[in-house]
DNA sequence: CTCGCACCTGAGGA
DNA sequence: ATCCTCAGGTGCG
């Protein structure tokens, strides 16, 4: 056995405006980090990290570890690599953070590019830098946002943990507090599982978890979920490896996902975006729609839960005024709007905001108005009419929505 | 297809 | 204190 295993810390180059992960791990994206001592704390692909930052680096070490072939079922772990010490991880825990943090893409330079191209985000986002979106496990994404529907952080944050404790291994501790890791699917297709998530709290959502992982378990082929990746962004193993058949696209990872139970747009989204690299997903919740209703002139919604196609609409929308990492940028505005942050969000909320800078929003689809906008499929052309402003930005915001085809 | 509503729970405000 | 609203929605009729 191992004792301890405390590693030296270690630092990556990073500054505040790079990442800011007082902000990034408590924004909702992540809800199983905890903070002891000034230290953020996390298990890992089973291994318990704990992070620090300062003007200028960002502190890791690894705490504890146990044989990560355990964890990953879908991971090709070779069997016989199973060392237990943590040197060996040493190397590659700047690896799993760089691909969790999604440090290869460049913050300042995306900034940069959801500023030129929307007045809005040059106004919000100087107050919240450094957030990212972060790479999280698929499975992680999918069971953490099923238990967010209807749901606030607090008690997400609540129900994740419950999850791991009961049904994921234990990995470490800090000071008294024990950590475990993520449980697997298998862990969470058992027989008893909803009716003790019923008892745990967990409400309706009970079925959901337990449902989807009886599908993921037992009607799905290994590594189905690491099968919809983005191929662009690869897991930190890269242990997914698509058959040149299936073709992995946004569409159809999010077609996919909602298939299984509790798993409607939104939660597909979030799934996309922050477990399976799609970072043109948006997901569309309250928040979000807050957002486009207030600051992007979208029509107030007539019924109380806004449709698919309102829905779909504000997606667009966004994946056209920000481009290819929308998502993200959708990230950057929900923080600035969650009332946990609020103190950041200027020193108050000034309904005086109109001036001129909304100017080239412009109409945008008056989604409300039950106009039937798609009624008639009426080719492409019809839909949003946003108008092709200034030329700075063309070769990001062109995204070619090729076929609109809906099956007809 | 669209719409309206029930659904579990408990933290946080009035 | 007690009520009420709301929280990063989804499934079903």
């Amino acid at each position: 056995m191992h004792p301890k295993q405390i590693s030296e810390w270690r630092k990556l180059p990073l500054t505040l405006a790079d990442l800011c992960i007082e902000t990034t791990l408590r924004c909702g994206q992540s809800f199983r980090w905890r903070k002891i001592n000034d230290e953020w704390n996390c298990v890992l692909y089973g291994r318990l990290l704990s992070l620090k930052q300062d003007k200028s680096h960002l502190h890791y070490r690894v705490t504890s570890t146990i044989t990560p072939g355990a964890l990953t079922p879908g991971a090709l772990t070779p069997p016989s690599s199973v060392q237990c010490e943590s040197e060996i991880h040493e190397d590659d825990t700047e690896t799993l953070l760089s691909h969790y943090f999604s440090l290869k893409h460049d913050l300042a330079s995306l900034y940069d590019q959801w500023s030129k191209s929307d007045a809005n985000f040059r106004k919000k986002a100087p107050k919240f830098t450094g957030i990212r979106i972060l790479s999280q496990d698929p499975w992680e994404a999918l069971i953490a946002f099923i238990c967010s529907s209807n749901n606030n952080i607090s008690r997400i944050s609540q129900m994740v943990h419950k999850l791991c404790v009961y049904y994921g291994p234990l990995v470490g501790h800090v000071g008294d507090e024990a950590f475990h890791d993520f449980p697997t699917p298998q862990a969470l297709s058992g027989k008893k599982v909803e009716a003790h998530l019923r008892e745990l709290g967990f409400g309706y959502r009970a079925k959901y978890i337990a449902e989807t992982a009886r599908i993921v378990t037992k009607e799905k082929p290994e590594g189905w979920l690491e099968s919809l990746i983005n191929p662009d962004n690869p897991g930190w193993s890269a242990g997914e490896m698509t058959t040149a058949a299936d073709l992995p696209t946004y569409r159809h990872a999010h077609e996919q996902l909602l298939l299984l139970s509790g798993v409607g747009p939104k939660v597909a989204d979030c799934v996309c975006l922050m477990g399976l690299g799609w970072g043109e997903a948006v997901p569309v919740d309250t928040h979000v729609w807050q957002i486009a209703q207030r600051d992007y002139k979208f029509g107030k919604a007539k019924t109380k839960t806004f449709s698919k196609v309102m829905y779909d609409s504000v997606g667009d929308h966004f994946r056209k005024i920000w481009g290819e990492q929308a998502g993200w940028a959708q990230s950057v505005l929900f923080t600035a709007n969650l009332k946990s942050f609020s103190e950041q969000a200027s020193t108050k909320a000034e309904p005086v905001d109109i001036k001129v800078e909304v100017n080239e929003v412009e109409k945008v689809a008056t989604v409300d108005e039950a106009t039937p906008i798609l009624r008639k499929r009426r080719r492409t052309t019809v839909v949003e009419t946003v108008k092709i402003e200034e030329p700075m930005s063309t070769g990001m915001v062109r995204a070619t929505r090729k076929k609109r085809k809906t099956r007809a």
